[in-house]
Order: C-alpha cells, then sequence, then structure tokens
RNA sequence: GGCGACGUAGCCAAGUGGUAAGGCAGAGGUCUGCAAAACCUCCAUCCCCAGUUCGAUUCUGGGCGUCGCCUCCA
C-alpha cells in the first residue's frame, strides 16, 4: 500500500517515504500559550495527532516535534499588564494546552520544546544568517534579508512583486474585524509594529532589541548583536534542527502559517543550512465558527475545550467530530448538532464493540468475513489517500450495519468475530474511541441491575421501571436484549 | 486590488465522466412487558447558465454566493 499526502510545496498528492527508510521526522507548530487553545487550534493539533498515528500504521516510526511558544509580542504584552515575568505568565496555559491534549486523546509528542529554553541555538543561526549576509542589523534588530534567498515565496506561491507592494491592502467590502471582543482573557492585546528602519518592508525580524520593560518580565537576553528576543519565525528553525537536523520529511501547521511563517522558516534554514528544509508541507483548513468564519483567538470570540466540556459535550465526541467528520484540508463548521452526531457515531463504534465480546455462533453465515476483509482494506487505501479518515469511515459504518444484522440473527462466527475486532483495532489505531470509555463496573450497578432483573421475572415491571429510571437519573442506561442487560452512560437529563 | 478555496438532502459530509458513500435529524415497520439498542423501508438528480461529450454532479467558460491568505493567527 501507498501513502500519498497532499504536499503544498508540489500542489499535488505525492507518495510519502520518508529520507532514512523507517523513521520519520515530523515537525509541528504548536500553540503560542499566551491564552488557551481554541478549538481550532486543536483540530489542527488533532490532525498533527491522525498523521502520526497513521504514520505508525503504515509502517514508520516517528519523531514528533511540537513548539511551545513561550515568547511572542501578546505574550509580553499580557505579562506586562499582569505585572509578571513570560514565564510565570505562560506556564498555566502551556499547561492547559498539555492537558487539553490529553483529554482529546492525542499521543503525546516525543519532543515539546520551547522558545525561551532554546535562545542559544537561535542566535546561532542569526549568526550564521549574519556572516552569510542573509540578515543584516539595524538599529539593534536583525532582519532577514529577502533579497537574499530568491525563492522566497515559493510554498504560499506568492508573487514577490505583489508583496514587494508591501502594505496590506484594505480588501473590499469586508466587515471590521477587530472590533468583536474576545470571549477569554479580556482584549486582545495591541500589536506591536516592527519599526520599519529595514531594507525591505516584506524582510522579517529574527531578532529584537530589548525595550527596558522586557528586561523587567524576563524576555531579553544577550547575544553577540545586541540584547534582545527572537522574532516568531527563527525558533522553529532553530528547534526543528535541534532535533530533528536540517532537513525535516514532514512539516505541519495550520493554513494560515504558510504564509509568512512557513516561507519565512524555509528561507531561515535553507539559507542558514544550505539543505532543503522540509520535503513534505502539510497544511489543515480552519475550523470555522457558527457564522461561518474563522475561529481566530486576537479577532473575535473563539470556543475553547473547555466550553465545550462544559456545555456537556462529550471529549470523546469532540475528538471523533475534530478527525473524522470532515476531512482536514475542507473546512469545518462548528456546531452542537455535528458534535452531537459524532457522538452518536462513537456510541454507535461503541455498542457494536460491545457486543463483539459476546460469545459467537457456532459457524458464520454468509459471507461476512470476506465483506469484513474488503472493508479494512478499503478503510486502509482511504486513510493512504491523503488521510481521508471522513471516506474511510463511511466503509466501517456501511459494515456495521451487516455486521449489526448478521449478530441479530446468529450469523456471526469465530473467524468473522476475529476480524472483525481486527477492523475496530484498525480504526481505533487512529480514532481513539473505542475502547476510550471508561469500562469499569460500579458494583452498585451490576446490584440494581440484579435487582430489577429480578423484579422483572416476578413480573413487577413498576419496581423494574423504577430501578431503570433511577439510574437514568444517574447517566446509566439499560437495555435489555436477548444476550443479557446491557448498560452504557449517557447525558445526565 | 492580487492569489486561492469552496457551494452535494433539514443538518454534517465522502465521492466519481456513466445516472450520488456514511452519520445526525425525521417518518413508517420488525423485535420487546414497556423502553432502549439493533435491523428493515422511506427521505438529493449534486448553486445557476452555456459549452465539450454518446453521457457531467464530476471537464471548460461565464455568473451568483460563501470563505481564506496578502506579514497577529492552528
Amino acid at each position: 500500500m501507498t501513502l500519498r499526502l497532499h504536499n503544498t510545496l508540489t500542489g499535488t498528492k505525492d507518495v510519502f517515504e520518508p529520507l532514512d527508510d523507517s523513521h520519520v521526522r515530523m515537525y509541528t507548530c504548536g500553540p503560542t500559550v499566551w491564552n488557551f487553545a481554541h478549538i481550532g487550534n486543536l483540530r489542527a493539533f488533532l490532525f498533527y495527532d491522525l498523521l502520526r498515528r497513521h504514520l505508525q500504521v503504515a509502517g514508520f516510526r516517528v519523531t514528533h516535534v511540537m513548539n511551545i511558544t513561550d515568547i511572542d509580542d501578546r505574550i509580553l504584552d499580557q505579562a506586562m499588564h499582569a505585572g509578571t515575568t513570560i514565564a510565570e505568565y505562560t506556564k498555566p496555559y502551556a499547561e492547559a494546552f498539555l492537558a487539553d491534549m490529553k483529554t482529546l486523546r492525542a499521543q503525546p509528542a516525543e519532543q515539546y520544546p520551547r522558545a525561551t529554553e532554546h535562545i542559544e541555538e537561535m542566535i546561532r543561526m542569526i549568526s550564521t544568517l549574519l556572516e552569510r549576509g542573509n540578515a543584516y542589523v539595524a538599529d539593534g534588530d536583525v532582519y532577514f534579508r529577502i533579497a537574499s534567498f530568491p525563492r522566497y515565496g515559493e510554498l504560499s506561491h506568492l508573487d514577490r512583486e505583489g508583496l514587494r507592494a508591501g502594505v496590506r491592502v484594505a480588501r473590499g467590502g469586508r466587515g471590521q474585524k477587530g472590533s468583536a471582543r474576545p470571549a477569554h482573557g479580556g482584549e486582545a492585546p495591541p500589536i506591536r509594529q516592527d519599526r520599519y528602519d529595514k531594507e525591505s518592508v516584506s524582510d522579517f525580524a529574527l531578532w529584537k532589541k530589548s525595550q527596558p520593560v522586557d528586561e523587567e518580565i524576563g524576555a531579553a537576553w544577550d547575544a553577540p548583536f545586541g540584547k534582545g528576543r527572537p522574532g516568531w519565525h527563527i525558533e522553529c528553525s532553530a528547534m526543528s534542527k535541534r532535533y530533528l537536523g536540517d532537513t525535516l520529511d514532514i512539516h505541519a501547521g495550520g493554513v494560515d502559517l504558510m504564509f509568512p511563517h512557513h516561507e519565512n522558516e524555509i528561507a531561515q534554514s535553507e539559507a542558514a543550512n544550505h539543505r532543503q528544509f522540509s520535503r513534505f508541507w502539510l497544511h489543515s483548513e480552519h475550523l470555522a465558527d457558527a457564522t461561518g468564519e474563522k475561529m481566530s483567538k486576537s479577532a473575535g470570540g473563539f470556543t475553547t475545550l473547555r466550553d465545550l466540556l462544559a456545555a456537556g459535550h462529550d471529549p470523546i465526541a469532540i475528538r471523533f467530530f475534530l478527525i473524522a467528520n470532515a476531512h482536514y484540508r475542507s473546512r469545518v463548521r462548528l456546531s452542537d448538532e455535528a458534535l452531537h452526531a459524532a457522538g452518536e457515531q462513537v456510541r454507535r463504534l461503541q455498542d457494536f464493540a460491545r457486543r463483539l465480546q459476546q460469545p459467537v455462533a457456532p459457524k458464520d453465515g454468509g459471507r461476512l468475513a470476506e465483506r469484513v476483509a474488503e472493508v479494512r482494506h478499503a478503510y486502509r487505501e482511504a486513510l493512504d489517500d491523503d488521510l481521508n479518515l471522513p471516506q474511510g469511515m463511511g466503509h466501517v459504518f456501511d459494515l456495521l450495519r451487516e455486521a449489526n444484522a448478521a449478530l441479530d440473527s446468529g450469523g456471526v462466527g469465530e473467524a468473522a468475530a476475529r476480524e472483525l475486532l481486527l477492523l475496530m483495532a484498525d480504526v481505533d489505531a487512529h480514532v481513539d474511541v473505542v475502547t476510550a470509555r471508561d469500562m469499569a463496573l460500579a458494583g452498585e450497578v451490576e446490584q440494581l441491575i440484579a435487582q430489577r432483573e429480578a423484579a422483572r421475572k416476578a413480573r413487577d415491571f413498576a419496581t423494574a421501571d423504577r430501578i431503570r429510571d433511577e439510574l437514568r437519573a444517574r447517566g446509566i442506561a439499560l437495555e435489555d436484549s436477548k444476550e443479557g442487560v446491557r448498560w452504557r452512560r449517557i447525558a445526565k437529563v
């Protein structure tokens, strides 16, 4: 089977092979911890999770590095405002990010390097760029000289002439976005402007000269070119080199990072290392809010994982929605209805897996085992085709219906059951929601079920229904079936 | 203004040059003490117009609409 991934660099789905036979080096852009991650951020992070999981399924060993940006203009402004250091200010948000990832069952990356812990590496790279003439100092700041890197713009296919025109042109007819109010953390901080004493307006900062306050909040470092702090882009170039070497197999991020962030990373890294920076570039699409517009941390209201959990959504359903509802390269809109649908799909998967635990029929009826093998193959092919999990799940649910029907009529024997369990394991290797639930049976629940069964046998349905209602009020639903009583957790009414 | 993406049933969504997966919601039914679950049945001609083709939702052109990027952004 051949894995194909959509490579922004070429604009096509390319066959993926790592540089080393079986080892994939992957760098993904992580959060800037100036606030809680919102669901749109988390969509991108779960896309990375899906990617790394499928690379593993495809037989590769994966070294995955995801940065945590703990220095940035917004962080500086917020820390200053709060009268604390950037380290103190970012700590809870960095912790919240890791906690959110755990809640959403993302496999941890091998490394989560923080920008402030890799200043030395950044200084070294900036020094190299200065030596080579790819960077210059202007009034204590250091800028990358885009004119020294002719390939600039190749990733995002932006016209250099257009860029040189410089200023962002007002978009016709669209409303002002900046007026919306953030749902968390008060007003979005004002953005510091780069000073424009650079050779070209599109040159970007590698290093920014300290201002007096920067030292007070722990955001100033000594460097050969003057005391200051790193620009935004250099951290990824420096940290990916430190942990993964000069050439990455995969670099991923949200589409909004394509330009300028990734373009700038390429310029820095390739100018400094004289090697291709990343062989594959993968970009995930945005999550839109209820109005259909991109959810954005600084532009307007946004929804955090905490908000959704507080509203009663199951983290497992949220995970499933974010990775399986739509393909990673298509826009998706957050809605209660879609979240509920995802929850129902998860429930179906879990219920089905549960049924498989029960004793099977003496022998298979029909050609179910064959069908399951077909579906396993189709599922794998969908994932190999640029991680098309939504399509893969379509095949799976199709089969679920057939298999449930076979189960109803006692037509699932050992061979089919074994194959079905393999399929569920295939699926769970990506979605990781099937066996995710808390399987621990409270003894008390079991006892109540036994009492109810006794009452039912005695045809005392009033008592039986009372017990069932009590459990339901506690968030446990009972289902009577031929194989006995099943129970599952549901949302409390 | 430049570059780009998208527009598939009430909602979400996959997809193909040969008459459209899957999920949610809804309707009817089987099963059941009742209920739930499961299963069965029903529910779209793919934004509009023109063209290419034996045949287009899928290709080309135009239009309308929505959205993204153009140095805060996953």
